[in-house]
RNA sequence: GGGGCUGUAGCUCAAUUGGAUAGAGCAUCAGACUACGAAUCUGAGGGUUGUGGGUUCGAUUCCCGCCAGCCCCGCCA
């Protein structure tokens, strides 16, 4: 928060997801010899009453082929060795049987990947998340990056790309010399030996407002930060010491919230590099002079005018990018580097990316991911609101009403309770697209019905107890196939087949809600097909396929879920 | 002034990137527990997709103009 496209699909991607694809083209290929099909794709039908699936390209057709829509997709259906009828203006509704869904059914289960394409195999990426500033606790602003941004990489993970999670922490510039004259002179010896971050934070806060005040107490900051940055080993001792115990306390909030970083590379590890880039910029002629300041003019491409380096000779945000940019590069070469801030930052990293693309930095893909500010109830998170709720305290109350709710039902758990609350949290912000401004409300974060966290885990907790009561294995799918008689039966199944593209869609759209959303309308069918169908009871054949369309519901739901980053208990 | 994001049921949000009659949840109303777990399910009502044009077989989606809200625009990240 503090510090802070292109498609996620090449044409090998493509190459694979339904095998429908592949037919239906090649009986276009066959009725329209010559032209190039590839385009051609099969969808899921947007409505059961038109099948199972739908491929609409005849429309798109009509034009470059000079004929009706109606009588192409006349003439490709009858090329087709499936069931399929032409509809409306062209459409061309194809309907599946049993066996051809169990077939594929059977496909996934014998995936290790759920049949998710590891598409991203030998390609790597850098994820660049949460970064929040050191000497200061977490509050709920700092929820969006960290969950979007771990739920991205986790996605990416899944689809066999090599990503490496960066934590690009707020830990060089002015607010130092605040901190270390504030820690001198505005905490006591105990404080200052079981130094926390709470009291950091407090110490940075008295020392602001007094250099607010007092023009002494400024230039003492000053001075401490000057120390600092010449390497006065004193004060890199207490710099490096603020850092240490910030991360700790970092850390301890991606526990709780299942993050992981590769590495915690703040600005300070490019300071040293600033010089470097700020001087390259000057040779290529890209920077220049301006009211005592060194810019890059982008104002001719609309993008306005960026700072390389502050008028008192310091450098800022765009320098520190830069510099960070030629780092990964260097070091780790990665096809693509993913930025999750929010949307207040999106101007400066259209200039930074426009920035290096001139500077040659063109082989890696720059990607923003921008998502829209958290308020609460209304009104713009902020410190003079007296608004800021730290993220500990939002994830301990999540959790104390979880617990409230399961002793309720005589299962005051408390291990459970942080499992379901901190899903319910994590989930509450990935259900919704990004790109959209969340107002933060804890009836809303924290609802244990509809369209929530808790919701999917008792779904999936459900399968476990059936599992149970069957004394069968929840993970071993049975040779005896999957039910897809029954409509409900056949709609999950249709639906536990998307999958794959699902997790592609949602890396590609850089949209973890993608996945929310269809593992939500998942557990809907699920929990339909369950509440109408009896499993246990029914005799031994149907009894055996219904569970293990039951079994590989579960399979994909605690994937899915584990992408979110979020747990699944078998038992609430 | 320049730019970005947003606008869909009373509320919170979807809509597979241009497809068929715009879908869910919450709330409201009517049903289903001697139970394969009711944190569930079945059904009902609820819409001029901010607004006016345009593009075409077809627009919530793309283009232009307006309206409203939020955000950014040289020394914070």
């Amino acid at each position: 928060m503090e510090r802070r496209q292109p498609r996620a699909g090449s044409q090998e991607d493509q190459t694979r997801g339904l095998i429908l694809d592949a037919l239906v083209q090649q009986a276009f290929e066959q009725a329209f010899p010559g032209e190039d099909f590839s385009f051609v794709r099969v969808l899921p039908a947007t409505d059961p009453k038109f099948g199972d699936f739908q491929c609409n390209d005849a429309l798109k057709l009509a034009k470059k082929l000079k004929l009706p829509p109606r009588a192409i997709a006349e003439k490709v259906a009858a090329l087709l060795p499936l069931k399929v009828e032409v509809a409306g203006p062209g459409f061309l509704n194809i309907t599946v049987t049993g066996d051809w869904l169990e077939g594929r059914l059977s496909e996934m289960c014998a995936d290790a990947h759920l049949g998710v394409e590891q598409c991203g195999k030998g390609r790597k990426v850098v994820i660049d998340y949460s970064s929040p500033n050191a000497a200061k606790q977490m509050h709920i602003g700092h929820i969006r990056s960290t969950v979007i941004g771990s739920a991205i990489d986790r996605i990416f993970r899944a689809l066999g790309y090599d990503v490496i999670a960066d934590n690009h922490l707020g830990d060089w510039g002015t607010q130092f010399g605040i901190l270390i004259k504030g820690y001198r002179e505005c905490l006591n010896d105990s404080e200052r030996e079981n130094l926390t971050v709470a009291n950091l934070e407090k110490c940075y806060v008295l020392s602001a407002a007094k250099a607010k005040e007092s023009e002494d107490w400024k230039d003492e900051c000053r001075r401490e930060l000057v120390k600092l940055q010449q390497g006065d080993e004193e004060n890199l001792g207490l710099w490096k010491r603020f850092i240490d115990i910030s991360i700790g306390e970092f850390e301890r909030m991606y526990a709780k919230l299942g993050v992981k970083f590769d590495t915690y590379r703040g600005e300070s590890f490019y300071n040293p590099m600033m010089p470097g880039i700020v001087s390259r910029l000057e040779e290529m002629g890209l920077a220049k002079e301006s009211e005592g300041a060194l810019i890059v003019d982008l104002s001719d491409e609309g993008l306005g005018v960026a700072i390389v380096r502050k008028s008192d000779g310091g450098y800022n945000y765009t320098t520190s990018d830069l510099a960070c940019v030629k780092s990964r590069v260097e070091e780790y070469n990665p096809e693509r580097i993913i930025y999750v801030t929010d949307d207040r930052q999106q101007l400066h990293f259209k200039q930074f990316f426009n920035i290096a693309a001139k500077m040659g930095y063109t082989g890696v893909q720059l990607v923003h991911v921008p998502f829209g500010l958290m308020s609460y109830q209304g009104k713009a998170i902020s410190t003079r609101e007296g608004n800021l709720i730290k993220l500990d305290d939002l994830l301990a109350e999540s959790v104390k009403r979880c617990l409230a709710t399961l002793s309720e039902r005589g299962n005051a758990d408390e291990a459970l309770a942080e499992q379901i609350g901190y899903g319910a949290v994590k989930y509450a912000d990935l259900s919704h697209d990004p790109a959209t401004a969340i107002d933060f409300n804890w009836d809303k974060a924290l609802a244990l019905d509809g369209n929530s966290g808790p919701y999917l885990q008792y779904a999936y907790a459900r399968v476990c107890s059936l599992m149970d009561k069957a004394g069968e294995d929840p993970e071993a799918v049975s040779a005896a196939g999957f039910a897809t008689e029954s409509n409900s039966e056949k709609q999950l199944a249709l639906q536990l087949l998307k999958f794959p593209s699902v997790v592609r869609r949602a890396a590609e759209a850089y949209k973890p809600s993608v996945l929310a959303e269809y593992l939500y309308a998942t557990c809907q069918l699920y929990s339909s097909f369950y509440q109408n169908s009896p499993i246990l009871k029914s005799e031994a054949e149907l009894r055996s396929r219904r569970l293990n369309l039951c079994r590989l519901f579960g399979k994909i739901l605690k994937a899915g879920l584990a992408l979110l980053g979020i747990e699944t208990p078998s038992h609430i």
